[in-house]
RNA sequence: GACCCGGUAGCUCAGCUGGUAGAGCAGUGGCCUUUUAAGCCAAAGGUCCUGGGUUCGAAUCCCAGCCGGGUCACCA
């Protein structure tokens, strides 16, 4: 590697020698994209006898006196060809035999001005009468090969992919299009809302109390507060609080975190879409998702209908609808409303699905809903009236109490969508949440917490609002054919490259190296070491090793040296 | 968290019945003025993930760990 790397080193020193600035400061007009070139130019060549584009050289094969590569824009690839005498008019052919094919390297930025021509093999070219460096690569890329729709040598390593994922946006074209239609379903939707009168707007992430959904949370610590505070598992809480102040209808692009598992449906942090709308209900809401997605999948691909992982998927309203009962009974033939918890748990445990001790009736439900009835839902599925054991902010049905105006849109065998009712009876609201209080004493993790403000919130009127939540990758992931969360997320989380014990606990507490040395050195090594000395002694046994620490740091190292070994 | 698979050149991979580390592409030098997985010739390129162990000798066998992928468990 280090080879190939001062190969080019070399190269970037002969450039200067020769007068060119490997990493000019300049801006390059250019008059075209490949894409337009190659979709515009048989209608009319006239047109493209001057054109200027800039972009990456992904490919360079030299034949002597004429050369071909291939420049990659944003939007796709066209091929250059390069020839010594139109280069070169005048004796000196330096610009073509020194720099061009010596210097000008696979992976650097150039910018080439020329005329459009088509090859006796038929390639739209560009044949380039003035060329400039706008940027060398000192790293070699991979350089995957395609012919026939066959590749050779393809990047697909997922660790380097996603570790190092401009390098895959580089070679791999098809990873950038999954990103445009990302942002094209984000703008897609955001615009629909807004055409619809909803009001965008931002809640906090750092929360004091967590809330609206059953989560761990990622916790963190404010200095100043001297305070606990979460990184939001929800925005629910919030939004429906924008309600009661007033607002018909809002909405949010929220990342959300949640400190649970990491495989292919699920990153730490990742976005949900949640809007509210006042004096509707979950039925409107069912028309409203409908129109929604099937809006955003024909403005996404084209049609209503996709495909995601050899399945055909339709979005096209109307879509089917069952109740909660009533897909269990399907699927299992099992009459669970009528049920008590002796009978779910003895057939849970009959077919061999794991049931926590502390399982509630609505644990059990979920597990059996999310075990025996989720994977068989492959087209788009609206699910209703939900057991209000499972749904701590749904409104119940003022015909059965034991049920919620929830439902969740199912589509290939997972969760898309979660809305209700919104339950606006602050004294209701109350139960349920020291319903989940209760579940949590019984060990469940997830369980809700009281959220007292929010409640009061709620006791100065709430109107009846429709609330739904809207998972952005999961979407993506369907409307794009991506198998797992990670192909949808730029930067998906990873465990750093680095050996683990190469960050001591200690340095991930104190955060700066040069401390941590220190600290190592007058014998403090582990957490449990910071917490057993006196703060003022250590700040003087710092200072005669020349390192000064403000008090106040030290008790907050001390702070986050206890949260660190509470968790 | 459990189990399975993988980690060898910049990239894709072979070598894994232990005996000096291989191919294609990329890179380097040379030839070639419409090629396209360009071609031909030549030379070069490596902590075989890390650390221990077995052995005269380990990429190869054993143990531990790290990182990734898959399946399952938990969750959206």
């Amino acid at each position: 590697m280090s080879r190939v790397i001062e190969d080019r080193l070399n190269q970037l020193q002969q450039l200067k020698a020769l007068g060119i600035e490997p990493f000019p400061s300049v801006t390059f007009p250019t008059t075209h994209t490949t894409k337009e070139i190659l979709e515009q130019w048989e209608k009319n060549p006239e047109a493209f006898n001057k054109v200027a584009l800039a972009g990456r050289l992904m490919v360079k094969r030299v034949m002597g006196k004429a050369s071909f590569g291939v420049l990659q824009d944003s939007w796709g690839r066209i091929q250059l060809y390069f020839n010594r005498d139109i280069l070169c008019p005048g004796e000196d052919k330096t610009l073509y035999n020194t720099v061009f094919k010596k210097l000008i390297a696979h992976g650097d930025i150039i910018g080439v001005e020329g005329r459009v021509f088509k090859t006796k093999t038929g390639e739209i070219t560009i044949e380039v009468q003035r060329f400039v460096l706008l940027a060398k690569a000192l790293r070699p890329l991979p350089m995957p090969k395609e012919k026939d729709g066959k590749v050779w040598d393809a990047f697909t390593d997922p660790e380097q992919r996603y570790r190092r994922r401009y390098v895959d946006l580089i070679v791999n074209p098809h990873v950038r299009e999954i990103f445009r239609k990302r942002a094209k379903i984000i703008q897609t939707i955001r615009n629909f809302l807004i055409q619809q009168g909803f009001l965008e707007v931002e809640t906090p992430i750092l929360q004091p109390i967590y809330g609206g959904a059953n989560a761990k949370p990622f916790v963190t610590y404010h200095n100043a507060l001297g305070m606990r505070l979460y990184l939001r598992i929800a925005n629910e809480l919030y939004l429906k609080r924008l309600i009661v102040g007033g607002y018909d209808a809002v909405f949010e692009f929220a990342k959300d975190f949640r400190n649970e598992g990491i495989d292919k449906y699920h990153n730490p942090e990742f976005t949900q879409l949640e809007f509210y709308v006042a004096y509707k209900d979950y039925r409107w809401m069912m028309d409203f998702i409908e129109r929604l997605l099937e809006y955003t999948a024909k403005a996404v691909v084209g049609t209503t209908s996709v495909t995601f992982q050899n399945q055909t998927i339709d979005f096209k309203r109307p879509w089917k609808r069952v109740s909660f009962y009533e897909s269990i009974q399907l699927y299992t033939g099992l009459d669970a409303y009528s049920a008590d918890e002796a009978t779910l748990r003895r057939y849970l445990e009959e077919q061999a699905i794991e049931v926590p001790a502390y399982a509630s009736k609505g644990v059990m439900l979920d597990l059996l809903f999310s075990k025996k009835v989720e994977p068989h839902l492959i087209q788009p599925t609206i699910v209703y009236d939900y057991p209000v054991e499972m749904s701590p902010l749904a409104k119940q049905k003022v015909d059965d109490p034991t049920l919620t105006e929830r439902f969740e849109v199912i589509c290939s065998g997972k969760e898309l969508c979660n809305a209700f009712s919104e339950l606006n009876d602050p004294i209701e609201q109350r139960k349920r949440f020291e319903a989940q209080l209760q579940l949590r004493r019984l060990g469940d993790e997830e369980a809700m917490v009281m959220d007292e403000d929010f409640i009061q919130a709620l006791e100065f009127g709430m109107p009846p609002t429709a609330g739904l939540g809207l998972g952005i990758d999961r979407l993506t992931m369907l409307l794009t054919d991506s198998p797992s969360i990670q192909e949808v997320l730029f930067f998906p989380q990873m465990r750093p490259k680095q050996k683990a014990d190469e960050e001591s606990e200690l340095s991930r507490v104190i955060g700066e190296e040069a401390v941590v040395a220190q600290l190592e050195a007058i014998g403090i090594r582990r957490v449990e070491d910071l917490l057993a000395i006196e703060p003022s002694v250590l700040q003087e046994k710092l200072q005669h090793r020349n390192i000064v620490v403000d008090l106040n740091q030290i008790r907050d190292w001390i702070r986050f040296a206890k949260r660190h070994l509470a968790t």
